[in-house]
DNA sequence: CTAAAACTGGACTAAATGGTCCATTCCATT
DNA sequence: AATGGAATGGACCATTTAGTCCAGTTTTAG
C-alpha cells in the first residue's frame, strides 16, 4: 500500500535522495503542528535549508509534496504500530499499547492530534487521491490491530466468533476520537478514557 | 456556555442584524465544506452577497468570523443534540439516535465529518479562544449524552455504579472518530460500527 | 578528463488574500 | 425634518503565496 517516495522517471542520486527526505522531513513537521494549509513553500524551503527551485524540481508542487508528507507520515506511523503490536497477544499487551500512545501524545498535551487522522480531516474532502492513501493506511493499521485480535482468538481468549473486523473499526474509532478530543480539550484524559472503554468492551467478550 | 453572536459595545438594526446573519450562515456553509483555511473573505463575500467593507463592519478580521462560525455551528449541533436527545431514556432510544445521526450523515457519503470535529481538528490549535470554545461545546455535548445515561440509571437499565462520566467520554469518542473515518473512507459504515460498539458496551453493563 | 546530467541559489512574477478607506445611503430618535 | 450613527459598495493597498526562470556549481559516467 505505501507509495514509493521517489517518483518513478528521473534518475536520483544520493544526494538528490537526501535533498528529497530534507524537504519531506521539514514538510511533515509543519504541516504536523501547523496544518497543511497554514504551511507555506516558503516556511519548507526555510525549515529545510534547500532552495525554491530544488523543491520544484523535486516536487510538481504543493499538491505532490502533501502527497509525499502523507506517504512519509504513513510508513511512519505504520512502521512505529507495526513494531508496537508485532508481539501483542493479551489485553495486558494492548493496554499498554495504549498507555505508550497516551504517554506519547501528553508530552504534547494532546496537541496537534493523530499524524495521520489530522491530515485525513483537513485533506480528505479537498484532494481525492490522498483521501484514497489515507484511508489504506487506516486500512494497514486497523489490520496490524486485527493481527492482535486474531492471536487472541488463537490463544483462547477471544471466542472465535467474535466480530474481529468490527471490534477493530470500533477500536480505530475510539482511537481516533480520543486523539481529537484529546486534542481540543489539551488533555489527554479523555483519548485514554476513549480508548480504554474500546478496550473494556473486548475484554468483556473474552470473560464470558 | 454559548457565547453571545452579537458583539456588546455597538448598536444593532434589524436590518443590520440580517447582513450579519446572512454573513454568518455564508460562512459556516463554506467553512464547513471547504474548511476554514480554505475559505476566503471574498468567497465569504460573494456566497452572502454582502460588501467587504459589510464584513469587516461586523466583524474585527478572519479569527472573529471563525469565531462566529463556531458560535453558529455549536448552537445548530446543540440545539438538534438537545431536541433529538431529550426524550431517550433507553437503549433502543440511543440506537435510533445513532441512526439519525448515520443516515443523516450519509447523504454526503460522510464527507467533511462533524460540524464541530473538524473545526476542532483545524482550529484547535491555531486559536486557543476557538479552542476553548469548542472544548465547552463538547463537554455540552457530553452532558447531553450524560442526561440520558442518568436516565438509564433512573430507569434501573444501567446499575447505579456505572460511571457515566467514562461512558459519556468514550460514546463521544466513538462518534468522533466514526466521524473522521467516514470522512476519510467517503462511506459511513465505519462511523456506524464504532457508535455501535459504544452502544454495545453500555448495552453489556445493563445485562448483568 | 570531460561533457552531460543533476543540483543549487535566489531573483522574479502573477495572482490571491486579508485588510483599509471613504463617499454615500439608510434609518431610528428627537 | 433634522441629526448622528449604522449600513453599504467598491476601489484600493500591502503582503503573501504558489510557481517560474536562469545562471552557475557539483556530481556522475564514460
Amino acid at each position: 500500500m505505501t507509495t514509493v517516495d521517489e517518483p518513478a522517471g528521473r534518475r536520483l542520486t544520493e544526494r538528490g535522495a537526501k535533498t528529497r527526505t530534507r524537504i519531506i522531513t521539514a514538510a511533515t513537521d509543519l504541516m504536523y503542528t501547523r496544518g497543511v494549509g497554514a504551511t507555506t513553500l516558503d516556511d519548507v524551503v526555510a525549515a529545510s535549508g534547500v532552495s525554491k527551485s530544488q523543491l520544484y524540481h523535486h516536487f510538481a508542487g504543493k499538491d505532490a509534496l502533501v502527497r509525499a508528507v502523507i506517504d512519509h507520515s504513513g510508513k511512519r506511523v505504520i512502521d512505529r504500530e507495526r513494531e508496537a503490536l508485532r508481539r501483542v497477544s493479551s489485553i495486558a499487551g494492548l493496554r499498554r499499547w495504549r498507555d505508550a500512545l497516551v504517554r506519547n501524545n501528553a508530552v504534547q498535551h494532546g496537541a496537534y492530534g493523530c499524524a495521520l487522522g489530522s491530515l485525513a480531516s483537513e485533506v480528505a474532502d479537498r484532494d481525492d487521491v490522498a483521501r484514497q492513501t489515507l484511508s489504506g493506511l487506516f486500512a494497514e493499521w486497523e489490520g496490524l490491530l486485527a493481527d492482535v485480535l486474531g492471536r487472541l482468538q488463537d490463544a483462547g481468549t477471544l471466542p472465535d466468533d467474535a466480530p474481529i473486523d468490527e471490534l477493530t473499526t470500533g477500536l480505530m474509532g475510539a482511537l481516533q476520537g480520543g486523539y481529537l478530543m484529546a486534542q481540543t480539550a489539551h488533555d489527554v484524559t479523555p483519548m485514554a478514557t476513549s480508548i480504554d472503554m474500546a478496550l473494556n468492551y473486548i475484554e468483556s467478550l473474552s470473560a464470558e
